[in-house]
DNA sequence: GTTGCGAATTAGAATTATTCTAATTGGGTG
DNA sequence: CACCCAATTAGAATAATTCTAATTCGCAAC
């Protein structure tokens, strides 16, 4: 069930009113500036920061805030619609990718999403002691990607 | 050779001699100052911040300056004595063990370094295309760990 | 329909880790 | 001993993010 929720969130791309929808779903209260964000994340996936989650909605919503666009993203977040990636000490970026992968970041700066079979997770998982209550495993290679 | 030099470096915590030593054999120039951080992150490995280094190395030098201690912690990562470990937006923490493993970040704000069997790398890696240049490969873990 | 309420939004100030700048120091070499 | 370049220093600057306080919004109760 969550499984055809997720998948409705990520293909719902062209259906705006779906967004609310899903929004509710996951517990977030649709306000119209939730919506333009996580519409933003869905329709182009290329782990924008949050200055240029900012940049892009202000054309649907000139009179959104920074600080509302950090809000938003912290509750989509909270809510598990988008994942947030951090490398280094550069600023986060924001992904709408709900299956679990990997992120590739190469060193000028793209950022892209590895595919994880389940397993791998798993057998990650299995380093620990069973007694430890793993809540995230985050994979990040660093490198250089050929350059198409 | 170069797995007994690390050997060496991790060893020799209590033999101050044998840092300048270990730094000139990776390239660095043995300033006091590299001295006393790369001493001071051998003697106390618990992944401290630049901050934390700095409170630290401030009993042996007194007149060590913040600036210095970022400058030596960055050449010694550069120079592969030390790992820079980040997590979340929390500030840059440093490690100084060289075997290849991954960290678990308590939600209390430890940080613990977990084994890594050296065939998990090779897997991870074969995720990727073969025409990607793998530099690093990061691996985080977030959870609960048992009290103690 | 208006009023009231809590949550969301807003603009701008504040915070904080880190980097930069410019001046000083220091260690090794000629 | 003097020179030179790298390292160090103090403090200013930067930049991402968070905080604050005031305003606005949308809905529910009346």
């Amino acid at each position: 069930m969550q499984g055809l929720i997720d998948l409705m969130a990520e293909t719902s791309t062209q259906n705006p009113e779906r967004i609310a929808e899903v929004l509710a779903d996951h517990g977030v209260r649709p306000t119209s500036q939730r919506e333009t964000v996580y519409s933003s994340l869905l329709q182009k996936r290329d782990h924008p920061t949050a200055d240029e989650v900012f940049a892009r909605v202000r054309e649907k919503a000139p009179t959104i805030s920074l600080a509302t666009v950090y809000n938003c993203l912290d509750v989509l977040v909270q809510h598990n619609l988008v994942k947030a990636v951090n490398f280094e000490r550069a600023p986060t970026q924001y992904c709408a990718n709900l299956a679990p992968h990997a992120h590739f970041h190469d060193e000028e700066g793209r950022t892209l999403d590895i595919d994880m079979p389940a397993g791998m997770f798993e057998q990650l998982r299995g380093l620990l002691p069973q007694n430890f209550d793993v809540k995230d495993i985050e994979v990040n290679f660093h490198g250089r990607a050929p350059k198409s």
